[in-house]
RNA sequence: CGGGGCGUAGCGCAGUCUGGUAGCGCACCUGGUUUGGGACCAGGGUGUCGGAGGUUCGAAUCCUCUCGCCCCGACCA
């Protein structure tokens, strides 16, 4: 492609409804435009690099054997019915009616649709596995669409959906699309973690994020060091400890603290660390008060905590609540000599020596000790795993780390299949519920996820194997016949490898051209100026890299096509 | 949905408090000079001041309503 004929509007300014690299860039680079909240329109740098990866999820889920298929992407509300979901789904999903008044929905996603195909057309085990996949529009209607394409309201997706005859079989359909991420992601270049997540609300045995490392990650996930277990911070399990985190002993005793309503606040007057102290939470669980007992330096994990209540509705009280609940105000509430349920983090069992609040205005104990002088429910794990902790599965640490989740692989067991009738006959003649896992990918999020990761103050900087361009060519010094010439013929030749080349020939000056390559981030780039072409030579630079080398014109068509060819083996490799 | 902020030229912004002929930079068009990291000179004009109502002799500016957008939080598989 020619840079004079392309539409690639690049801005020199920020514009002001963008805060994250992702967004700012492909917003500058002329890849995306808004156009209303959390809705994209894709330009042509945009499509080619949402084509590139595409062209990989394809290749990759051919491999493992599924087979694409295309639904449609208004659903009627009976499929969505018979799955129950019509109801349960809040205003996330995006509803409307046709002329003659009948109920509709944007899918956000395509079990019902799936199953529905399948169903109709399946009847014997011998018809089974199946696993159909599909890249389209998805539309959610997000509360708050953000940063972009990181979360935007409508997205492109790939989503797959796997049928099997048994638990056993599924599991095997589940492992290969798991594969077949990794290879996925591998290919686009990105550095992910596979990430034990959060089963929800629909159950399930097995589910698993595939979580591209970024700061701007809206996920906290926690990693070992060793063997290697990676979990959402949500789901992370935390290692029973065999000593008490918190010792000393001492006796029970009360002491002013006026004022102090913070964890930072008793540290302060008492001069204690964090962790001596304890902190004590008011929950409402579906009206009911409870209270939580952690470390002074540990965050609540309210995702476990409404696990073990088993609450629908749970959240912290408000001031009065507590206060009403435990006699004392908040800042100053302990755990001593309430009637309440007390549920308390599993490292403090066996704590003594421990601050808490006494229960009383303006008043904490000293020399608390949990068994002596509490009545606790139970201990159990409901702390936000951190970094630096010991792995529950081996002697590891954890690392934190944040992320984008690019892809969740999940076995759905017969959640869908049960309800909507999706059954076969087994050898035996008996009819069965098939089993079945579904499997998304963002793929307009990959694109995002993959700038967060690759990019400097000046832009993009693609992995080759997702780069809307493979190469780009500058000739510096557009009223010289000769360099003129020579860009032209190494454009030509590079079309005749099969490259994706995009030659920069406005008539724009040597600067304009260099900030543009590095904002639109073409990984390699091949400069063509008068100083190194009346030597014979032409400059090779990888968008990556500081420095660029000096490339004999002669053959240099060849020597790129190979370069490039090096680059896209070695992150295959990764 | 709660809290905060913003809407003025294609983009970034000033002007709003204290009402009085709508501005700056970039981009754009014309001509010229330039050409290895977003050139310079001269000329040109961009506009329902988000929308609707109101107050006023007069509203970008004050009041009411409304729409849109961004951020923090809550929510969500």
């Amino acid at each position: 492609m020619r840079f004079s004929q392309a539409f690639i509007p690049t801005l020199k300014e920020v514009p002001a409804d963008a805060q994250v690299a992702s967004h700012v860039f492909m917003l500058r680079g002329g890849y995306i435009r808004k156009v209303a909240s959390g809705i994209y329109s894709f330009m042509p740098l945009g499509m080619r690099v949402l084509s590139r990866i595409e062209t990989i999820v394809r290749e990759e889920l051919d491999r493992a054997g599924a087979q694409e298929v295309l639904m449609p992407a208004s659903v009627p509300a009976e499929l969505w019915q018979e799955s129950g979901r019509w109801q349960k789904y809040g205003p996330e999903l995006l509803r409307f009616k046709d002329r003659g008044g009948a109920d509709f929905c944007f899918g956000p996603t395509h079990e019902e649709v799936a199953v529905d195909m399948v169903r109709r057309e399946t009847k014997s085990y011998r018809q089974l596995p199946i696993n159909l996949y599909q890249i389209q529009t998805k539309f959610r209607d997000e509360m708050r669409p953000r940063a972009g394409l990181m979360r935007g309201r409508e997205f492109v997706m790939k989503d797959a959906y796997s049928f099997d005859v048994d638990q056993d079989a599924a599991l095997i359909s589940y492992k290969s699309m798991y594969e077949a991420y990794k290879r996925i992601f591998a290919r686009c270049g990105l550095d992910f973690r596979p990430v034990e997540a959060d089963t929800g609300a629909i159950g399930g045995n097995l589910s698993h994020e595939f979580q591209v490392l970024a700061e701007t990650g809206e996920d906290k996930l926690v990693a070992c060091d060793s063997c290697g277990y990676a979990a959402n911070v949500e789901e992370a399990a935390v290692r029973a400890v065999t000593e008490p985190a918190i010792g000393g002993g001492g006796d029970l005793t009360k002491v002013p603290t006026p004022g102090a309503k913070t964890i930072a606040d008793v540290c302060e007057v008492l001069k204690v660390d964090a962790a001596q102290t304890i902190k004590s939470l008011v929950y409402t669980a579906d009206g009911e008060p409870l209270v939580v007992l952690i470390r002074g330096d540990r965050t609540l994990n309210e995702i476990a905590l409404k696990k073990l209540t088993g609450a629908t509705e749970l959240f912290l009280a408000r001031e009065g609540q507590a206060e009403k609940a435990t006699g004392a105000p908040v800042g100053s509430i302990g755990p001593a000599g309430l009637s309440l349920p007390i549920y308390a983090d599993l490292e403090l069992e066996g704590a003594t020596g421990v601050v808490a609040g006494a229960g009383e205005e303006g008043m904490h104990y000293t020399g608390l000790d949990l068994a002596r002088d509490c009545t606790i429910t139970k201990y159990v794990a409901l702390r936000i795993a951190e970094e630096g902790e010991g792995c529950p599965r081996c002697d590891g640490e954890y690392k934190a780390y944040q992320g984008i989740e690019v892809g969740h692989v999940f076995s759905l067991g017969t959640v869908y299949s049960e309800p909507m009738g999706c059954t076969f006959l087994d050898e035996g003649g008996k009819s069965q519920p098939m089993v079945m896992g579904c499997y998304g990918i963002g793929i307009t999020r990959v694109a995002a996820a993959a700038i967060e990761q690759n990019h400097d103050e000046g832009g993009i900087i693609w992995p080759m194997s997702i780069a809307p361009y493979e190469v780009t060519v500058l000739p510096l010094q557009m009223k010289d016949d000769d360099l003129i010439a020579a860009a032209q013929k190494l454009y030509e030749e590079l079309r005749e490898l099969g490259v994706d080349v995009l030659l920069d020939d406005r008539n724009e000056r040597p600067g304009a051209k260099f900030k543009d390559a590095d904002l639109i981030g073409i990984p390699l780039r091949i400069t063509i100026g008068k100083r190194s072409l009346g030597e014979g030579n032409l400059e090779m630079k990888w968008r990556r890299e500081a420095e660029a080398t000096q490339l004999p014109a002669e053959g240099a068509a060849e020597a790129i096509t190979s370069a490039i060819a090096a680059e896209k083996e070695r992150i295959a490799a990764i």
